[in-house]
DNA sequence: ATAATTACTGTAATTATATACAGTATATAG
DNA sequence: CTATATACTGTATATAATTACAGTAATTAT
């Protein structure tokens, strides 16, 4: 997928804006007149531009035919088991997707993770609960995140974080803390959880 | 808002199937060719009756001009403390809505009822936990259910139901359990957990 | 009993819309 | 240097779509 020019990106966002706005797409005429073209012409050529480089289709012969093709930035990957090495969001990882519009919580949330085992029960997040994860939230002590040790996933909180250790607690008694040199063990803090779904109960 | 009738709610809902498959509303043409009728103006005369009922905007001269008017049937209402007496979705409960739309849970939920106490920690919902409840979906013992004894609202797992006994149990050992005979205790099943949202971890 | 509503057919006109064709001009890629 | 892409104007036309008008018939409200 190709990228739009400063003036084809006004377009789509346009007809995004249309769509919000009245519940359908715009004419070519009311693009025209959006933007002071003085053909219809003119955004029928952008139409076709954009459609080219695969953001919209354009149905032949409908008033108003054009559809919106799914940008891939407005949907939130659900992450399922983590491979082993990778990133998280690599595409063998992503169960589904959720249309970001769709999202009733937080909007800084970059992906949802599914839980795996008992770790954090006592604070009520169990298996296969789906975790909010932001890579942007900062992350203090007290917080949960989502940690990497030696390319392993997990869910814990953060109890400690100097040069050369740090602490990651299991909500679970059952569980002994995680203390890890990071200059020993490779440790990476990919995100913190803000929301949490469970889809049954 | 007077009500449909079984044809204009046929209507209704195609248009609304046809903004969902395509992203934009049907022509008149449309909705003669998809129910049949012979002539678009039936289509038309349709359109404007349900127009006059409230439910969609017609605007003139306009292809597919067709708005529909939110529906309050496709908002979810987010209950907070229940008044007593009263229905749960009483108005001075709602404390916010959710449009239908932007649910990623399950389909089948009426309302989200915020919790209140510590009752039911043992499987995993606290305190401020949003709970997706269904009136419809069927309590089994087992189930996690919102009922409403003498007039207070609890949620609690249905543990015995019989004529003159039942037994709700609470997800926490220091709660003893709730032994109801309803011919003698107001009591009634509002409906059952399906789901959870946790706005902030 | 009479008017209004519902639920259509059938025809036709006006307007809305997509879209083809012929240009102009500038920028960018091979 | 030449083809291709970008960014338009301007005109024209076929067709898509709204919408008015004239009916028929059954049901429902007053």
């Amino acid at each position: 997928m190709k990228n739009l020019t400063k003036r084809q990106e006004e377009i789509l966002n346009l007809i995004k804006a249309h769509i919000l706005d009245l519940g359908f797409p715009p004419t070519r005429a009311d693009i025209a007149r959006s933007l002071g073209f003085k053909s219809p012409n003119a955004a029928e050529q952008h139409l076709r531009a954009i459609e080219k480089k695969g953001f919209i289709k354009i149905l032949s012969g409908a008033s108003r035919g054009i559809i919106l093709n799914d940008n891939e930035n407005d949907q939130i990957p659900v992450i399922g088991l983590v491979a082993a090495g990778g990133p998280i969001l690599a595409e063998e990882n992503v169960e589904k997707t959720i249309p970001r519009s769709n999202n009733l919580l937080s909007n800084d949330i970059d992906y949802y993770l599914r839980v795996k085992g008992d770790s954090m029960v006592d604070i009520g997040i169990f298996e296969e609960d789906l975790i909010g994860v932001s890579k942007s939230a900062n992350t203090k002590i007290g917080s949960v995140i989502v940690a990497r040790i030696n390319n392993e996933v997990t869910v814990k909180t953060l109890i400690e974080m100097s040069q050369n250790k740090v602490v990651l607690r299991a909500e679970n008694q059952e569980y002994d803390d995680i203390i890890i040199n990071p200059k020993v063990e490779e440790l990476a803090i990919e995100g913190s959880c803000v929301a949490l779904l469970r889809e049954s109960i």
